[in-house]
DNA sequence: ACTATATAATACGATATCGAATTAGATGAG
DNA sequence: CTCATCTAATTCGATATCGTATTATATAGT
């Protein structure tokens, strides 16, 4: 059936700090993202994908824009994915690069007015197909996961930097 | 900083149903896969994936193997990544595929002793960075967080299928 | 049994992803 | 000031992903 778990725990050792539960909210995070992803994309224009529209959208709400450092760490994406993705955005003209008054090496990248509205068209266009889809969810399931979900990512990511820093 | 919401939500109107907190929900969800999947893949050999290994880790807790339009629903992924992933795991003759008794254009595909044997050492390898990584979570957080990531993907499976029906 | 339709898997082509090497500009030590 | 080092971004090459079209087999209607 649809409703299986893959890689779903058999057992949990009571001393080892269930390794398989951590496997299990890693494959069920996956596949969520991989099922947004899927309904994003049915409603965006052929040859735009979700990455690029997550970074639309996160530029949507800062309109001073950032550098594709800044970018690539906000969704922890390597930076020559974000590199991509910029480039596929300006080719559109969702987005556009100017230099950096701080940094001759770097730039700094805004939403442009296209892609404002764009965006707010896309979201316009999500929101019924978004609101059918969750009107099965519990009540507060929402408001549940996401202080939850924030708080194993902000978690993953400073071990992440942690890593980073032991090879030095 | 490193700890950002992209994609955030400034503010939520009453009466629409927290599109923002959907949204902000599928980015943190898109961020904890990409986070763990990069994790899993430094302590992977270099050529095997994040997909690859879910889809062992998934036979490995199931001997009598699976057809590949079951495993690509049991990721959500579709059939065609499934096939790559296969085909790629199978060079590698850590699972292997027997043809189907009951249908001969389908085939099914079950974990290999080397496969068994792989898996086992490479979640050795994770366990004690998993562990450590983990630690600094709030005790609960997993165990609260499973039920309702499963909650929402199951939500979120049904309502694809019911988009694929609508389209017939 | 025969044809039409449906389904499992694959082949193919276009694009996305990402690690390694490169380029250009910044920064710090002397 | 100059050289060494560091850092932001890009280019390049390999591989992954996935939509469309194709192939082979199954199933249903007559």
């Amino acid at each position: 059936m649809t409703t299986e778990n893959p890689g779903a725990a058999p057992a949990k050792a009571s001393g080892d700090v269930d390794l398989l539960t951590a496997f299990a909210v890693f494959t069920e995070a996956s596949i969520v993202a991989q099922l947004t992803s899927t309904l994003l994309e049915s409603r965006l224009p052929k040859g735009m994908v979700t990455a690029q529209f997550g970074v639309l959208n996160h530029l949507s709400s800062r309109p001073a824009g950032g550098t594709p450092l800044q970018l690539a760490s906000a969704f922890q994406v390597p930076k020559t994915s974000m590199t991509h993705s910029l480039a596929a955005l300006e080719r559109k003209r969702l987005v556009e690069a100017l230099p950096n008054p701080d940094d001759g090496r770097s730039k700094i990248v805004r939403i442009t007015p296209a892609g404002a509205r764009f965006r707010g068209e896309v979201i316009e266009a999500l929101a019924p197909v978004v609101a059918h889809t969750l009107s099965a969810l519990d009540p507060g399931t929402l408001d549940r996961l996401l202080p939850l979900l924030r708080h194993l990512r902000i978690v993953l990511d400073a071990a992440r930097n942690c890593r980073a820093e032991r090879l030095e």
